[in-house]
RNA sequence: CGGGGCGUAGCGCAGCCCGGUAGCGCGCCUGCUUUGGGAGCAGGAUGUCGAGUGUUCAAAUCACUCCGCCCCGACCA
C-alpha cells in the first residue's frame, strides 16, 4: 500500500483521555477511534492487526478440532429466562424490546444460544463430542468502561463451547483448549501465564485465566517462585496451617472500656496489642441471613472464598440494622462471644489463644478471649486473601505477586446450562444423559492492546511480526529525487509480488517525519532509500525492535527480508 | 450509583477567580526555500466557548438544570 493513499491518521499529541500506553498508542498510531463510551471503530491499520490475530486464533482452534460458526448477537429473553440468567445477569446485560414488544438482549456471551442450537440438533452420543466456536462482537454494558479497548462495552471475542458425553470427555476437551491457548499466545510472542481462577457467575467448577504479564494489568496474580503454581489473587489458596498445641490463656475474659475505638488500628494502639492478637469479626448478609466471619486482625477476608465456602447466591457486608440486630451494638464492636449468628473462622484463628475482640456492646472490647473456650466455632476454612509472606499452597515455596491482563479464560462448565436447558442425548444403552459442557473465551481487541503493553518503546509500538499490520515499510528519503522514488517503487513491487505486506511511504514529507511515523506504527522492518547508499547500489534495513541496521546491495534486500520474515513467523 | 475533575478551532491547552464579544502551540490550505529523525519564511481558513435557563446594559467568564467525557470507589467470563 502506498502511504499517500492510506487512511492512517497519526498524531503527535498524547490524547488527554488515554491513560494506558496501549490506549495512547492505539489512538496516536491511527489504529482506532472512539465513537462513544466504551465503543471503538477500528481504522485500517488497527483492523489489519485484529485480523492477523483472529487468523492465528482460527488456525489454532481448527487445529484443535473446533469448528467455526457464527451466532446471532440479538437474542430472545426466553433463552435467558430458561437458563435463569435473565434475572441473575444484572445490568451488564443490555435489554430492549422490539417493535412487537418482545424482550431481547444483546449477547454478552453465547452459552444460551449455543446450548439451544446443540440441544435441537444433537440427539445421540454418536454426534459427540463437538466443539464450536465463533469470533463475534459482544456487548456488555460495563459500569465503567476504561483503558480504551482493554475494558470496553462492545468488543470482539472468540468464544468456543464444547459438548461431551461425560466428565472424562469434558476434561479432554478442556485440555485441548488449554493447549490451543498456549499455542495462540506463544505465537503472538506474548509473555503470559495460565493461572487458576474462580469461575465466577458463569458457573462451573474450575477454570484457568490466561494472563499477559503487565504492570498495568487490572488483575493481581500470585505465583510460586519454586513450582509452577499460579493463581488469580482472589483464588489463591492458603494451606491449613499445622495446629500447634498451645495451652492458651488461663486468664478469664475481661471486658474493657474502649470508647470510640472501632478499627483494628485503633484497638491496637488503645490496648497496646499487635494486630495479630486481635480477632476481626465481620458480619455478612448471606442470602439475607447474617453470618459472622472471624479472621486475625492483620489479615483480610476474601469474599469470594467466603461465598464459595457457603455456597450462597449473594454475599455482602451487613448493613447497620443487621449488625445491631446480631451484636446488639453499632459497627466496630462486633465479637463472637454471644453473637446471634452462625460463626465461621479463617484458619488464621487456629492457634490463637489469648485475643482481643469486640464485646458486642458499644464502646467495649474483650481481652483474654480463647476461641473454643469462650465461644464455639462451627467451621474453620480458608477465607482470607493470600499475602506475599504466605507459603505456596502446593510446594510450600515462596509466592510472588504480579499483575496481568486477562486475555483468555477456559472454563469447565459441567452441566450448568445443559441441565437448565435440557441439552440431552441418548447413550449407548439408550439412556438419556445430560451433556457436559466447557466454554473458552479470548478477548480479541484486548489481546491486541495487551500486546502493545508488552511491546513498545519511547518512539511507539514495536509489533511482534505475527501481529504486525505490515512487515515492511519502504522509506525513500526524498520522493522528489527520481532515483530514490524509482528505486523505492521497484523494491515495493518486487516485495508485493513475493507476497510481503509492505507500505511504500511515497509521501512528500521530510525524512524525519516519515521515520517518526514508521516508528510510531511499529512496522518491524524499515528499508531506507537514501542518496548516499543508493549511489553505491545499496539500501539500509533497520529492525524496529533492536534498532540494528543492515546495509545491503539492492539485489540482496528482498531475500534478506523474506528470510527474516519467514523465521519471525 | 457515591466522591472528584473536565467540556473553548481537527489535536493539546490558556482565558473564567476579577463579566466588556476569544487566544497560543501543533495540525490544515497557498506560495517560496528546504529535504537522513516531527523544517524555515510569508500569507490564509477554521469556533452556535457542551446544551438550556436565569442574573446583567453586556456572559466563555456569575447562578441553576441537563448532557457528555475522564479519574477514584462499588461492580464484573
Amino acid at each position: 500500500m502506498r502511504y499517500s493513499e492510506m487512511f492512517l491518521p497519526t498524531g503527535r499529541e498524547v490524547p488527554s483521555d488515554a491513560e494506558l500506553i496501549s490506549h495512547q498508542l492505539m489512538i496516536r498510531a491511527g489504529l482506532m477511534r472512539k465513537l462513544t463510551s466504551g465503543v471503538y471503530s477500528y481504522l485500517p491499520l488497527g483492523y489489519r492487526v485484529i485480523r492477523k490475530f483472529e487468523q492465528i486464533v482460527r488456525e489454532e482452534m481448527n487445529r484443535a478440532g473446533a469448528q467455526e460458526i457464527f451466532l446471532p448477537m440479538v437474542q430472545p429473553a426466553e433463552l435467558w429466562q430458561e437458563s435463569g440468567r435473565w434475572v441473575r445477569y444484572g445490568k451488564e446485560l443490555l435489554r430492549f424490546r422490539d417493535r412487537h414488544d418482545r424482550e431481547c438482549c444483546l449477547g454478552p456471551t453465547h452459552e444460551e444460544v449455543i446450548t439451544d442450537l446443540v440441544r435441537n440438533e444433537i440427539k445421540t452420543y454418536r454426534q459427540l463430542p463437538r466443539n464450536l466456536y465463533q469470533i463475534q462482537t459482544k456487548f456488555r454494558d460495563e459500569i465503567r468502561p476504561r483503558f480504551g479497548v482493554m475494558r470496553c462495552r462492545e468488543f470482539g471475542m472468540k468464544d468456543a463451547y464444547s459438548f461431551d458425553t461425560d466428565e472424562a470427555g469434558a476434561e479432554v476437551s478442556y485440555r485441548k483448549m488449554f493447549e490451543a491457548y498456549q499455542r495462540i499466545f506463544t505465537r503472538c510472542g506474548l509473555n503470559f501465564r495460565p493461572v487458576e481462577a474462580d469461575s465466577g457467575s458463569i458457573g462451573g467448577r474450575y477454570s484457568h485465566e490466561f494472563m499477559v504479564m503487565a504492570n498495568s494489568g487490572e488483575d493481581a496474580i500470585c505465583h510460586c517462585s519454586a513450582c509452577n503454581y499460579a493463581a488469580n489473587l482472589e483464588k489463591a489458596e492458603i494451606a491449613r496451617p499445622a495446629e500447634s498445641e498451645t495451652a492458651g490463656t488461663t486468664l478469664d475474659v475481661e471486658e474493657v472500656n474502649t470508647p470510640g475505638v472501632r478499627t483494628i488500628e485503633e484497638v491496637c494502639s488503645f490496648l497496646q496489642v499487635a494486630p495479630d492478637a486481635v480477632v476481626k469479626t465481620l458480619i455478612f448478609s448471606v442470602d439475607d441471613t447474617p453470618v459472622a466471619v472471624l479472621i486475625r486482625g492483620d489479615q483480610e477476608v476474601n469474599e469470594i472464598k467466603v461465598k464459595n465456602f457457603l455456597g450462597c447466591d449473594s454475599l455482602e457486608l451487613a448493613d447497620d440494622a443487621m449488625i445491631r440486630k446480631v451484636t446488639g451494638s453499632p459497627l466496630g464492636f462486633a465479637g463472637a462471644v454471644g453473637i446471634q449468628a452462625r460463626v465461621i473462622a479463617d484458619y488464621s484463628l487456629l492457634g490463637m489463644s489469648d485475643c482481643v475482640m469486640g464485646a458486642n456492646r458499644e464502646d467495649y472490647h474483650l481481652r483474654h478471649v480463647k476461641p473454643g473456650r469462650d465461644f464455639p466455632i462451627a467451621d474453620y476454612a480458608d477465607l482470607r486473601i493470600i499475602r506475599e509472606s504466605d507459603p505456596c499452597p502446593r510446594c510450600g515455596g515462596e509466592v510472588r505477586f504480579a499483575r496481568g491482563i486477562e486475555v483468555g479464560h477456559v472454563f469447565k462448565l459441567g452441566t450448568k446450562y445443559s441441565k437448565a436447558m435440557k441439552a440431552v442425548f441418548l447413550d449407548q444403552s439408550g439412556k438419556e444423559k445430560i451433556m457436559v459442557m466447557g466454554c473458552y473465551g479470548i478477548g480479541i481487541g484486548r489481546t491486541v492492546a495487551a500486546t502493545i503493553e508488552q511491546n513498545y518503546d519511547a518512539d511507539g509500538i514495536v509489533w511482534p511480526l505475527p501481529l504486525a499490520p505490515y512487515a515492511v515499510i519502504i522509506t525513500p528519503v526524498n520522493v522528489n529525487e527520481k532515483m530514490l522514488a524509482d528505486a523505492a517503487a521497484e523494491l515495493y513491487h518486487i516485495l508485493t509480488e513475493k507476497g510481503v505486506e509492505v507500505i511504500l511511504d511515497d509521501r512528500d514529507e521530510r525524512a524525519g517525519v516519515k521515520f517518526k511515523d514508521a516508528d510510531l506504527i511499529g512496522i518491524p522492518y524499515r528499508v531506507t532509500v537514501g542518496p548516499k547508499r543508493l549511489a553505491g547500489g545499496k539500501m539500509e534495513i533497520k529492525t524496529r525492535r533492536s534498532g540494528e541496521v543492515a546495509i545491503l546491495p539492492v539485489s540482496e534486500v528482498t531475500p534478506f527480508l523474506i528470510a527474516r520474515i519467514r523465521e519471525g513467523l
